[in-house]
DNA sequence: ACTAAAGCCTGGCTGC
DNA sequence: TGCAGCCAGGCTTTAG
């Protein structure tokens, strides 16, 4: 399940992929990927342009176009992308196709149809609406335990729900919040605005400290033409996971059984003993 | 202005 | 072996 470390992988290997290629056409086989765009008006909209560089904010991969526009792209549960020789037979779910000049395509698959496209001038990228309420960037000086501490304080939702919220922290997703919690000793019940003071520093270097270590274990996507059905985000961190995942394991610290809860419809995992 | 819950989806898994 | 039912979860929309 992508989130900021998965992202960024992508947008990374993307931009060293398809950086400086044209779009010579393109297919949006399933309409409703791109909701504010026709399947004719997609494709005139990003044909003949050349992508300039792909780059990621939050959870969304950014292909910036030497037209004005930006492709702006979720993936949020199962999106992928896979750059194929056009020889290749298409994978099921490929519900958006770029071709470049060289015989490639890049695909976009998405088994559960919860991906997002949109085309939008570059200009006004950061109003769109998908950008314009993120948080600061976990990595960026913005985002700091006197920013975390005021966004706390103004929240009365339990923890786990408000990380969770893409305008208050970006990038942490169900594991890497459970993850966090983890790491810095805190019971994901407690409600934001009771978070302690001493806590806070702690809870803003497990986010940070999760996410950099995930992004170190990563390795690149696969988008090896010859090895379509190999692993997708490359890397091993799941094996990494101190508590997600891991209901009636004994806890790494403690030994205590992990213990899972559900907090608006999503699993929480937690050690019951050091997260009081 | 706020929160809780439903909805979007497919495929893997469980239990009968 | 087949099939119903549940589960996975990012984010939006609807209802309260």
């Amino acid at each position: 399940m992508p989130e900021l470390p998965e992202v960024e992988l992508v947008a990374k290997s993307l931009n060293k992929l398809v950086s400086g290629r044209k779009i010579v056409s393109s297919e949006l086989k399933r309409e409703r990927l791109s909701p504010n765009e026709t399947i004719k008006s997609f494709s005139k909209k990003l044909k003949g342009s050349t992508i300039n560089y792909v780059h990621r904010r939050g959870k969304h991969v950014l292909f910036d176009l030497n037209s004005d526009q930006t492709l702006l792209t979720h993936l949020r549960m199962t999106g992928r992308f896979l750059l194929l020789p056009t020889e290749r037979e298409l994978p099921k779910h490929s519900h958006a196709i770029f071709y470049f000049e060289d015989e490639t395509r890049l695909i976009f698959q998405d088994q559960r149809h919860f991906g997002l496209m949109k085309i939008i001038e570059t200009k006004s990228l950061l109003e769109t609406k998908e950008l314009k309420d993120l948080a600061p960037e976990p990595f960026s000086d913005e985002f700091n335990p006197k920013y975390l501490k005021e966004v706390l304080a103004k929240s009365k939702r339990p923890l786990k729900e408000f990380l969770l919220d893409q305008t208050k922290v970006c990038g942490l997703g169900n594991i890497y919040v459970s993850e966090s919690l983890f790491i810095s000793k805190i019971n994901p019940k407690i409600f934001a605005n009771d978070v302690p003071s001493r806590k806070i520093e702690p809870l803003f270097q497990a986010i940070r400290g999760v996410l950099a270590e995930s992004i170190s274990h990563g390795s690149t996507l696969n988008v090896d033409p010859e090895n379509i059905d190999g692993s997708y985000y490359g890397g091993d961190y799941e094996n990494h996971w101190r508590v997600y995942g891991q209901e009636n394991e004994p806890c790494i610290n403690c030994k205590t059984k992990i213990k899972r809860i559900v907090q608006a419809g999503r699993s929480t995992f937690y050690c019951p003993k050091c997260q009081k």
